[in-house]
DNA sequence: GTTTATTAAGAAATCGTTTCCAATTATTGC
DNA sequence: GCAATAATTGGAAACGATTTCTTAATAAAC
């Protein structure tokens, strides 16, 4: 790597005056300042980010971290996609990391980040306490959490209303005369489903129907396999549901295959909401209805969040909550009203 | 940050001890070592990698660059998966660069890796001359090309067979009783893209099919909005096809939607056979004929052989040739041999 | 013509490591 | 008991940039 010594070598001066130059801070002579640009074209002489990093110290590293838990999962890469396109326009570069759900390797990768000198991190947390996060934000580093949040709010936080998602897509089955409607989703480990289960939960109830556990299946979102194991279960029920409302991208695609392969129809035999807009999910047949989730956004946010937090590092805590939005397609049907058990 | 200047005068002792127990070098008194590791663990010392990197120099930076058109792709999320296990596995971090298939942000992130002093990147070039990579690899920066080859062996390569793939797909259509197949794919800009058109054809001229450019429309593979138009356009064909090959899978979503609109049924209608083994290609009804490229493989091998270039930097160039494999599903039918047309 | 103000550019410190070299102390051999 | 060797440890340089402090030179003021 060509460093500052070699250009100020040919350019005859100090690595000082290249330097300024460089930085166009105080007056440089122009006639100087001309050779030093002539040496630096020349030898095509580009600084390097490391050592900068070193002399700055916190705040100029132009660096940012990102744990997901599994960039495989679409939903987390629209949020990166959200968070690159804004860090590019800052000339931040992006440090990737997958968690995997698993709270040692975030923790692993929380300590590589910091001894990496990141400027940041964002991450949906796996923990909703967050005692490491804690600590890190006390020491200083920035923290935004994304997805997911922490019991209390000690970080800016951008998710969105995951009850509002799930109540609205509930009641838009019980809408339709649904009134057994099968729940697949995660264990409530994350902020995220625990919202989304008592959105399910709040809108059976606020339409007089009792939370019936039989229909509810908890499992490991980030496996199609779960989701259709589970559809399987529940259409094997001697009351079996007549729609679906499945909260995570992954279990959607597990239990629409369940279906397939039990020849059941869509709608006509059973309806089905999904989680996350993902690109799919219009193309596919019947088009499904989703709770679309804005991942780029969110995305997009966190990131912009973080620069604002760089800005100014003692302004109050922020929590953006987005919002979600119901889809609708043609994977939900009315039940008819001669259905004596729909009837009260 | 605590630095070892705060560990050494905790321990008593200078920076050049602490650090030899840390690496554990040459000997250091064992009570001496204890002092060290005892005020290591109160104070909760790690070591600044960037500080380390600017010691070290090249090979030692423990950062892998990794440049892909797009995240949002899920074929490119699979291969930075299968490379950022193997970083993992190694301590390595990653830095996530989109190019979205533009050669200035490809040459402005090289750049940033290079500053940053990365150990080496991986990426898919965006064009085949890689006048820049050539460059860089003789300044000394391993790079290996994942999923695109460069036209002349200058690095490390992993890529998938991808005549062969659209052979195979090709031949599969063909031998089902298809004449008239459309082929849907993307500008031969990119060598992969290069090389299923070449399979497309030849497979068609190896069976005695000539072949017709009104059943090739090529265009941008970004966007599923391109299959979509495509497969229309095809669609309105006095002849129009019996079979679609789309060598892409966002411009197979957008070719499934498009056969949906039309209200055709999959097979039955029209037969097609897509590109990349996603999740939802099993999960959607009909389940989808695919030709599976091994993304996760593929990152996989970029990232082993990476690390193999830095072990042995002058050891042989090596070409990685995976297999792709045609997996069959229900998306394909024979055509009935009453049909005029295919009758020879 | 001498003193003062101003401008331009170099010297050196700094960030946190690692490692070579030198110095100090302890140990061993005769 | 003294010299030679081994075992530890500290000092300092280096990596590449930025910035403060100095100094040199020039211009301005009286």
């Amino acid at each position: 790597m060509v460093s500052l010594h070699e250009v100020a070598k040919k350019a005859g001066v100090s690595i000082a005056t290249v330097s300024r130059v460089l930085n166009n801070s105080t007056k440089v002579n122009i006639e100087t300042r001309k050779k030093v640009q002539d040496a630096v074209n020349e030898l095509g002489y580009q600084p390097s980010r490391v050592a900068q990093r070193m002399r700055y110290q916190k705040g100029h590293s132009k660096l940012l971290g990102l744990i997901i838990p599994d960039i495989q999962n679409a939903y987390y890469s629209s949020i990166v996609r959200g968070v690159e396109d804004v860090a590019y326009k800052k000339n931040y570069a992006l440090i990737l990391c997958n968690s995997d759900e698993d709270a040692a390797k975030e923790k692993f990768y929380l300590e590589v980040l910091k001894s990496e000198s990141a400027d940041g991190v964002i991450l949906p947390p796996i923990h909703e306490q967050g005692k490491l996060i804690g600590e890190l934000v006390k020491n200083g580093l920035p923290i935004i959490c994304v997805d997911r949040r922490l019991a209390n709010l000690i970080v800016d936080t951008v998710v969105v209303d995951n009850h509002k998602g799930a109540y609205d897509a509930t009641s838009e089955l019980i809408k339709l005369g649904h009134r057994r409607i099968g729940f697949i989703s995660s264990m409530p480990h994350f902020s995220s489903f625990k919202e989304r289960r008592r959105g399910y939960e709040d809108a059976l109830t606020a339409h007089g129907i009792p939370v019936n556990e039989d229909y509810i299946r908890l499992g490991d979102q980030r496996k199609p396999e779960s989701g259709r194991i589970f559809a399987h279960e529940l259409l094997k029920l001697k009351q079996k549901p007549t729609a679906f409302f499945v909260s995570n991208n992954l279990m959607t695609l597990g239990a629409i295959e369940a279906i397939h392969q039990k020849n059941l129809k869509i709608p006509d035999d059973i309806s089905i909401i999904g989680f996350d807009d993902l690109p799919w999910a219009k193309s596919i047949n019947p088009p499904l209805t989703v709770v679309r989730q804005p991942g780029y956004e969110m995305g997009r946010r966190a990131a912009e969040m973080f620069f604002q937090r760089i800005d100014e590092p003692d302004r109050e805590l922020a929590m953006v909550l987005l919002e979600p939005k119901l889809v609708v397609r043609d994977s939900c049907k009315a039940i008819p009203a001669t259905d004596p058990i729909t009837q009260p």
